[in-house]
DNA sequence: CAAACCTTGACATTTCTGTGGTAAGGTATG
DNA sequence: CATACCTTACCACAGAAATGTCAAGGTTTG
């Protein structure tokens, strides 16, 4: 045997089995198969799996968004456009220090930690 | 008056004022604000808001995805990192055509489909 | 100053994403 | 050829994204 299947791919690489069929799903890996079907890891792809692993922990990605990124080089017209969309206007009527992206980054934890606090609000 | 506020600005745009404030919170536009913290919105956003409105139809995007081509050139660290990704080994084993994107598109539709189609289930 | 409009914050709903199962049916191999 | 592993398809569910709405409290402006 000279690739893993499936399951032996997951048990080296961290990934689940159904996680590693969804990473191929979203374009972002692309497998050989045995004849019968089969999916046939290969030392670099095991490589890539691990790699993808830490690139989206490292940036808190998710697999989506590895897509879209993934489009953005595949879709000359979509990347055109996006770039034109930044370009004209920077839309920045001061000097904005522009990471508001914080507080937007935290709405979403605040948003999660105040469901956390709320359950006994029911006995009120 | 010379720029409208957030309840003109919907009108003008096709976006909802919630929406208005969502997109502003995202990252994706950044306004002007009155003394008394009013959003102010001048022709160029409203110009912006509208385009934004074309290209997210156009492509199908979220604010989310747009959101993150943002990161993609604000961080020079996550462009090189996910750029790198995708160079290093093609992990493509023989020669894909690489559009499984089609099928991927698809399943969430199917999906949706198939949950429309269910709910009697629960009556066998 | 009062009516109309804005602000932020919180909660609710819907849809999609990320994941995990399970079922029905092929493939591999001792 | 039987056991173990794989495949696709479908169901389920928690969490995130996209939106709406309401409340409490400032701002604008006739």
């Amino acid at each position: 045997m000279e690739a893993l299947t499936i399951n032996e791919a997951a048990r080296t690489t961290g990934w689940s089995p159904r996680m590693l069929r969804y990473v191929e799903r979203a374009g972002l890996l692309e497998l050989r198969r045995s004849a019968g079907g089969y999916r046939l890891y290969g030392p670099a792809q095991l490589q890539r799996l691990r790699t993808l692993r830490e690139l989206l922990a490292r940036f808190d990605l998710g697999i989506a968004e590895l897509g879209f990124a993934r489009r953005l080089r595949n879709e000359p017209a979509l990347a055109a456009a996006v770039d034109d969309w930044f370009l004209t206007e920077p839309a920045r009527p001061q000097s904005v220090p522009a990471d508001d992206w914080l507080r937007w980054e935290q709405e979403k934890h605040q948003a999660l930690l105040a469901a956390a606090e709320t359950p006994q609000l029911e006995a009120a």
